[in-house]
RNA sequence: GCUGAUGUGGCUCAAUUGGCAGAGCAGCUGAUUUGUAAUCAGCAGGUUGUAGGUUCAAGUCCUAUCAUCAGCUCCA
């Protein structure tokens, strides 16, 4: 007999080799029914694997994180066998399941088409209907190579000749069909009560663009049918908040095919920008910050000495002055290096935090464009720290905190990611480490969480980056703090020491908002165009009730204006539900309804756009609450 | 850049098998002076992304090109 302590902290007797399935069932029915995944001694296990010996064992189902990805990787083979039923063809390569659902690559000369989606759909049924028991089974080497040959999978037996000589090969079958395939899976297909083809894309294979592409099959499927209807909902409701049908609709901003990547700022747009622009500078100067701005286009020579003629010259724009070549900045460190060499300098400036909110172009692939999430123009706001080595810890913690602070302010989640030595990079596996080595150390010291990203550093120096999400779940890269031993040395930087000898500087680039439009973008989605007081355009909306309160109606604007409140008067001969209306949709804070009763009585009767509540308040009462709210940014309207 | 899809008034969308480009909203004009999410009527607005081609006839079919969308790749 084994003992098997559960989750909650229970313990029980089973036959030893009892699988996880036995486990379940002798526990509940629907503990049988709904597991989907073990986890035994931490260790992800499939619910067919016998247990031999003593252990923790978590039952995990949908709900959680490993069940619900081993659910979409079954689904994605429910999909391929579909498939291989209807294009007999068609070759398998790899279907795992993603952030929401699962794909499946495939390679086939017939090109899938959304009419075939119904197709692959309605052939899913008729399998799960089938409900084939999902076997699972471990071959050798030379058969699994057999069965590739024989099936004529020729990416699976490349996957199998990949395969580390000393891991066991398992498969997993259902029905007439078997697949090469780590597992976990779940015990039938019939588990999958509602799913759907969701699109189509270009991969290539193992990512390399010098590779054949292949069509990528997207899908969703849950155990309950009401689940899918939901997940439906929910990516309908995501639509209505991306930015750029709410940049459209608020009126903020505006892409031209004249300017492909080259986003058009619109006045309200604009009061957002320099609102954002006017609290990072305010920030910044209480957090040691001196300001520089540099220019646009320089010397190509300037960028030979930098390093991005060589690592980043596909991504630059060039033109000519003078018959002399220049580039339009892709960034702009070697602006600040420049003005860091135009006066000498003392450990006892140290550390010099210069920030730039620089105008930066960068050659994007045009299929790479995305609203202003990716263009081909931005605003970095960018900032170069000089430092000795001593104070790069500290240095590091202060931009760590620094991001935080910004972050929280708009109530975002973010994620963390330390990346190392790209393949394309400058200096030495030693200057890596130690600056690896020195963001790692920071990140440990403010204990945040953070994923290692191999390989996906900058070519003059490892990086932490900061993600943040938009409203159907993608992650876009917003601040960034890269440590840099290699522009010091290019661009031969000292300072005098307290030994009265020249050394070397360190510098660090970061950003905190990473790009102005970028993270425009995420704001409109993360509020739905509901920004908080502070950063919306038109603040309050004075609807007039006829135009014999026109006159008073401007009386009142004169005070809001004179406490620098955005405001805005309606007085158009129009229904008060008509100009409520209006007002709402451009999602305005607070909507003043100018009437009789508000001329006589000297009150407001104020329309909160978040509650519909109506409150009444005196006009000092009103703009204290309103001057409160935005000098302490708050999210939520009173 | 690659794969696939999509481009029709400012916006959202119609237009049988190729057969006279249309509606709602927005705009303008007039009437309505209105109390918390749409007052009524009239008017105007288009070389159907662009350039070619097929045809008696093209929004519709073909070719090229540009842009956009989804993903890949890349990245703030």
């Amino acid at each position: 007999m084994i003992q098997i302590e559960l989750k909650d902290g229970s313990v029980r007797e089973y036959e030893k080799g009892a699988t996880v399935l036995d486990v379940a069932k002798s526990i509940s029915g629907r503990l049988g029914r709904e597991t989907i995944v073990g986890k035994l001694n931490g260790k992800i296990v499939d619910v067919r694997y016998p247990i031999n010996e003593n252990g923790t064992l978590e039952l995990l189902s949908f709900d959680d994180e490993e069940g619900k990805r081993t659910f979409w990787h079954s689904a994605s083979h429910l999909m391929a066998q579909a498939i291989k039923r209807l294009w007999p063809e068609a070759q398998l390569t790899i279907g795992p399941a993603v952030e929401n659902g699962f794909y499946y690559d495939i390679d086939l000369d017939h090109t899938f088409t959304p009419e075939d989606f119904s197709k692959i759909e309605k052939e899913m049924t008729k399998i799960v209907k089938e409900a084939p028991p999902i076997t699972r089974w471990i071959a050798t080497r030379e058969e699994a190579l057999e069965w590739a040959e024989k099936e004529g999978e020729t990416y699976k037996t490349e996957m199998i000749e990949n395969l580390p000589e000393d891991e066991p090969i398992s498969f997993y079958g259902q029905g007439e069909w078997q697949d090469l395939c780590a597992g976990p899976h779940i015990l039938n297909p019939s588990m999958i009560k509602a799913s759907k083809i969701m699109s189509l894309a270009g991969a290539y294979w193992h990512g390399d663009a010098d590779n054949k592409m292949l069509q990528r099959v997207y899908g969703i499927a849950f155990p309950k049918k009401s689940m899918l209807d939901e997940y439906l909902k929910l990516l309908e409701e995501a639509k209505k908040r991306d930015h750029r049908k709410l940049g459209k609709e608020l009126d903020l901003f505006s892409m031209h095919e004249e300017g492909p990547g080259f986003p058009f700022f619109h006045p309200k747009g604009m009061v957002l920008r320099n609102q954002l622009e006017t609290f990072w500078r305010e920030k910044h100067q209480q957090s040691g910050y001196v300001e520089i701005k540099t220019p646009i286009m320089l010397s190509a020579e300037l960028w030979k000495q930098s390093g991005h003629w060589d690592n980043y010259r596909d991504n630059m724009y060039f033109s000519e002055i003078d018959e002399q070549e220049f580039a339009v900045k892709p960034m702009n460190c070697p602006g600040a290096m420049l003005i860091y060499k135009s006066n000498p300098h003392s450990y006892r400036d140290f550390p010099l935090r210069m920030a730039e909110l620089g105008q930066v172009h960068r050659h994007e692939l045009s299929g790479a464009l995305h609203g202003l999430m990716r263009v081909r123009s931005f605003v970095q706001d960018d900032a170069h720290l000089f430092m000795t080595f001593d104070q790069i810890q500290d240095e590091i913690v202060g931009v760590i905190q620094l991001a935080d602070y910004f972050y929280k302010t708009f109530g975002f989640e973010y994620s963390v990611e330390l990346s190392t030595k790209p393949e394309k990079a400058m200096g030495s596996d030693e200057d890596w480490e130690k600056a690896t080595d020195a963001l790692r150390n920071a990140l440990e010291v403010t204990e945040i969480d953070y994923v290692l990203n191999p390989g996906d550093g900058a070519f003059y120096g490892p990086k932490i980056d900061f993600h943040l999400r938009d409203s159907i779940g993608r992650t876009w890269q917003c601040g960034t703090i890269q440590l840099d031993f290699q522009m010091p040395e290019r661009f031969d930087l000292h300072y005098v020491g307290s030994d009265n000898a020249k050394h070397r500087p360190v510098v660090i680039h970061r950003t905190v908002l990473g790009s102005i439009e970028r993270f425009m973008g995420i704001l409109i989605e993360h509020f739905a165009g509901k920004f908080p007081l502070w950063l919306s355009p038109v603040q309050v909306q004075l609807i007039t009730v006829s135009d014999a309160y026109n006159d008073f109606a401007q009386e009142l604007a004169e005070k809001f204006i004179e406490k620098g409140i955005r405001v805005n008067i309606d007085d158009r001969v129009e229904k008060i539900g008509y100009k409520i209306r209006e007002a709402q949709l451009l999602q305005i804070p607070y909507m003043l309804v100018i009437g009789e009763k508000e001329m006589t009585n000297q009150i407001l009767t104020v329309r909160n756009r978040d509650t519909a509540a109506q409150n009444e308040y005196t006009v000092d009462e009103f703009l204290n609450k309103l001057t409160t709210n935005i000098e302490n940014r708050t999210l939520e309207l009173f």
